[in-house]
DNA sequence: CTTGACCCTCACATTAGTGTTACAGTTTAG
DNA sequence: CTAAACTGTAACACTAATGTGAGGGTCAAG
């Protein structure tokens, strides 16, 4: 199929999906015109790169296991494990600053809506 | 005083305070060879620069506000609290997502573990 | 007078994926 | 044959604050 076929499938934009080649994530073959052709497994790759994509994964952090995840079961690829327990880290120190924020500005809110009370 | 000298003060960098500047936020004279003069109060205001920017709001956001709190209590100023809600709205639905994503990472991370196990 | 420590402006780089636009070739349906 | 719909590449835009470097004045101490 050609890219317009393949980004209405996937819901991913055509631009993505071109990004993605870019990335060496996704290579397509090529018609002698030049056209993108991709086969029906493009569609799974494409659902995977997006799922990773969600996790909040970067391109280049998933190009290390896709292509073992493509073929085996995620547990199997050893690449995924520290990649993972990254992001989770990363993800809880987000979590934290971000929760520290919250409180603060709750407090602000609170000390002002107080004052307007008097 | 001078920039270098601020910077020192504030733990700014001079890069930072020549766009606060850029951005209408830190305004300082100038002597007639053209470097900036701060005057004691630019200290105050640095540091209340610094505390907003760190309460995660925008330079912009709080150019709408920076005027007023730093001539009256800041729960005199009445543009405050709704970029307060609205910051702590932002912030909350991004803790939701990050949870979500967090949660996610968990689970694949110990049915790697556990796969392992066999 | 020179050296070094300041200061100035201007402007590109950073993150990262996607949107958008310009310009151009190809295919397909009418 | 032509217009619409597709495809191609290339390149800039975006967010936002800061880092960095080039190229060049200014000033104080020795």
């Amino acid at each position: 199929m050609k890219i317009g076929e393949l980004s209405k499938i996937t819901g991913v934009s055509i631009r993505s999906l071109r990004y993605y080649e870019e990335q060496g994530i996704l290579i397509p073959m090529r018609l002698s015109n030049g056209y993108r052709v991709y086969n029906e497994t493009a569609i799974d790759q494409v659902h995977t790169i997006k799922f990773y994509l969600d996790l909040g994964l970067s391109i280049e952090k998933i190009s290390g296991f896709l292509h073992c995840v493509l073929k085996n079961k995620e547990t199997f690829c050893k690449e995924v494990l520290p990649i993972y327990e990254q992001k989770l880290e990363e993800i809880e120190k987000q979590l934290e600053t971000l929760q520290m924020i919250r409180l603060n500005l709750m407090d602000r809110v609170a000390a002002i809506k107080e004052e307007g009370l008097k």
